[in-house]
DNA sequence: TGTCGATATTGACATCGGTCGATGCTGTGG
DNA sequence: CCACAGCATCGACCGATGTCAATATCGACA
């Protein structure tokens, strides 16, 4: 294993899933909010926000990337915004032959639900 | 009435609230991600994040500015990202004499829960 | 081994966006 | 009417980011 590899992501290795209190529990540190706004950010585009609905509303919670790549930008731009979901913990990979499979995180994904659900329900 | 008054900002007379399906049910249309996207894009700045959290977590679920401004940037740029929060729909702010006090909208905040919430549990 | 299809990476480019100092606006109180 | 305090706007700077064409990598299949 000395040949090549991709050395272990280590962006994956450490739990993000519960990451914060809910947002009108108390004040964000700042830590906590580089943290947060990270996985918000990554949902901020809206070519990644649909690549990310692709994948999600995909049969099995899982899609190769040859079925999403329609979104009207270039392959490369495709792949980039997928790395930056998968950088930001809310989708994993598996390659399988000669196709990658992206699938969606559900613990990330209700982590970050959990966190304007409680606050919405809260001020309401 | 034609003196100065603040116009009625039109970012808010339209429904924000009911804004997308979840994000699993079926793939978002550009329209809707372009939409959608900028409300996660809010978020996804960690001293916007920081100042949501301490509107959010205040007494009474609104705080003047003067309250939340201690988030380690200027005064103009606490303005500026204010603004931001408040163009996409999750801050509405009114001005009480001498101070303006910011509070959160739960719809959206809600809608937004919600997109991701039934997105994290379907996928489960 | 060599080619081909699928995906990732690189490098370059233009635009976006966060930040600040300076300044303007709007009430309050003297 | 004037000075001051709270907040917003302006203009400029500069790093971050979305985008593409070109190229590399990786696995499948002759």
């Amino acid at each position: 294993m000395s040949k090549s590899s991709v050395v272990e992501l280590p962006v994956l290795s450490e739990p993000v899933a519960p990451c914060c209190p809910p947002l009108n529990e108390r004040p964000l540190s700042a830590e906590e909010a580089e943290r947060t706004s990270k996985m918000f950010k990554a949902l901020g585009d809206p070519v990644r926000l649909r690549l990310f609905s692709l994948v999600a509303s995909h049969a099995g919670g899982e899609a190769c990337v040859c079925d999403i790549s329609d979104v009207g930008v270039s392959q490369p731009t495709v792949s980039h915004h997928l790395k930056k979901l998968k950088d930001a913990g809310l989708l994993s990979s598996e390659r399988r032959g000669t196709w990658v499979y992206y699938r969606v995180e559900p613990a990330v994904l209700a982590a970050m639900g959990a966190l304007l659900t409680t606050a919405a329900t809260k001020a309401a």
